[in-house]
DNA sequence: GACATTAGTCACAATATGTGACTAATATGC
DNA sequence: GCATATTAGTCACATATTGTGACTAATGTC
C-alpha cells in the first residue's frame, strides 16, 4: 500500500523503530519485504515513502498505523540518516522511535514480527545504525520524557514501573529509593484497584498523572559528561 | 557557490544554526540572500543543498566552512524539519547546530552577520522553529555533552566557565558549589598560566581535559519529567 | 500454621548540595 | 605608601538528597 512505483525516484523515507518490552528486554518490530522478484526475503524497519505535501509527523503516523496497528502510540523523531544503502533505495531516512505499551504489541499481519534486540536478523548498515541510535535516544531521554510510562499499560504496579526503569537503565535500583523519589515528584497517582499476582502481597495499581511540574533547579551535573 | 540552479528541484537541504556567546547571551549566524531578482533581501540560516552521494555530516561541514570559516567547529544534528516554506525551496531541512568558541566568531564576508537571539530579523516559520529547537537541544544536552566548553576558548578561567553555564541555564550558580562539582568530576586541568583582567586577583587558566570518565550511577530523576 | 514470596515502609548512614563568610592577589585613588 | 574596591579561590557548616538493610504487611503453598 505504501509501496512506491519502481520507476519513481524516492526523495526520502520516514523509518519507524517501534519498541516494546518483552522477556525482560526490548523488542523491535520488523517487516518482511520481498527483494526484487521474489529473489529473497529480508527483514526491514517499516517505512513510509515521502509523499507530496505530507509532513514528517504524518508520515510517521502512517508507518506506525500500518505496522503496529494502533493510532495513539507515543513517538518522537530521532534524526536523519544518510549513510549506507536503504532497502527502499531512499537517499535519506528520517527516523522516528515509537513506544508500544506492554501487552499492546499486536502484529498487523504475517509480514510483521517482533524481534528481541538480542535476536535480530541481519540488517543493513543503515538500519542497524538507526536502530542503535533509537535505543540510545530512548535511554538518554529517560529522565526528560516519560518513556517508561509509555511502555507500560495505563495502570501498573510500582514494581512493574521499577522493573521497566531497570530494563531501560540496564542496572538494578533500590526499592525504597525508587519509591521515595517517585512520590516526591508526585508523578503517579494511586487507583483503588489492587492486583494479586499469584503469591505474595497484592500490589496497588497506579496511573501516570503528572500533578505539579515543579522542575528542580539543582546544581550542574558534570558527572554525566562524555 | 552553493547556490543551485533554479530549474533543478532540491530534495533537501542541510541548514546550520551556528551559535556563539556574545554580550552575555547567544548569537546566531545569518546569511543575507537576494530574493528572486533583487526584489528584496532577507536573512536566512546558512544551508547546503543536497548533492549526489554526499553524507549529511559532510554537507554540514561545507555549510559551516562556508559561513563561519573555521573547520574544526563542534556540531551535531538536531533533527529534520518539513513544516513551513524554506527560503531555498527545499522540502526538508536537516538541521545541524554548531558551537563557535567565543572570540572565533569571525565573519566570512558582508553577507554574513551575527545576530543576538534577542535582536533577530524576521525569519520564516520553519527557520524560527529550527533555531528554537537548536537552542533547546543545546540546553537540554548541557550535562550530557561538553557544550559549554565548545563555546569557550581552549583555555579559560573558572569564572568564565561558570558565566557560560549561567548563560546557557538562564540562572545564577553559586561559586563554591560550582567549583566543588567541577573538581569532583575531574573535568578540567589547570595550566600554569594566569590571567590578569584589569582589577582583582588574577585567575588561573584551565583547559578542558576529561580524565577519568566515571559515570555516576545515581538514582533515577523524576523531577525533570515534562 | 509454618514458610515462601512479593509489597510497602522505616530509620539511619553516607553523600551531595546550598550558603555565607572567609582569605588572597591584584588595581585604583589619594 | 596605604585604604579601598574588585575579582579569585577556599572553607566550614547547615540542609537536602540518596544508599541501604531491616522491618512490617498480605497473600499463596504446603
Amino acid at each position: 500500500m505504501t509501496r512506491e512505483p519502481r520507476g519513481k525516484r524516492q526523495h526520502y523515507t520516514v523509518d519507524v523503530v517501534a519498541l516494546t518490552p518483552r522477556d525482560n528486554q526490548l523488542a523491535v518490530l520488523l517487516e518482511q519485504r520481498s527483494e526484487g522478484r521474489e529473489k529473497s526475503v529480508r527483514w526491514v524497519l517499516p517505512w513510509s515513502a515521502s509523499r507530496n505535501g505530507e509532513g514528517l509527523d504524518d508520515l510517521a503516523q502512517h508507518a506506525i498505523r500500518r505496522s503496529v496497528g494502533a493510532a495513539s502510540i507515543w513517538n518522537t523523531q530521532v534524526g536523519a540518516f544518510s549513510e549506507g544503502p536503504h532497502p527502499g533505495g531512499s537517499d535519506l531516512s528520517i527516523v522516528y522511535v515509537a513506544l508500544v505499551p506492554m501487552g499492546e504489541a499486536t502484529v498487523q499481519g504475517d509480514e510483521f514480527q517482533w524481534f528481541l534486540l538480542s535476536e535480530l536478523p541481519p540488517l543493513t548498515e543503515r538500519q542497524n545504525q538507526m536502530l542503535q541510535e533509537s535505543v540510545n535516544a530512548v535511554r538518554d531521554r529517560l529522565d526528560l520524557y516519560p518513556v517508561a510510562f509509555r511502555l507500560l499499560p495505563a495502570t501498573f504496579t510500582l514494581s512493574e514501573l521499577q522493573h521497566m526503569y531497570e530494563l531501560l537503565l540496564g542496572r538494578r535500583l533500590h526499592k525504597a529509593s525508587f519509591r521515595r523519589a517517585l512520590t516526591a515528584a508526585a508523578l503517579v497517582e494511586p487507583t483503588d484497584e489492587w492486583r494479586s499476582e499469584g503469591r505474595g502481597r497484592p500490589a496497588q495499581l497506579f496511573r501516570y498523572g503528572p500533578r505539579k511540574r515543579r522542575r528542580a533547579r539543582r546544581g550542574v551535573r558534570f558527572d554525566l559528561l562524555g
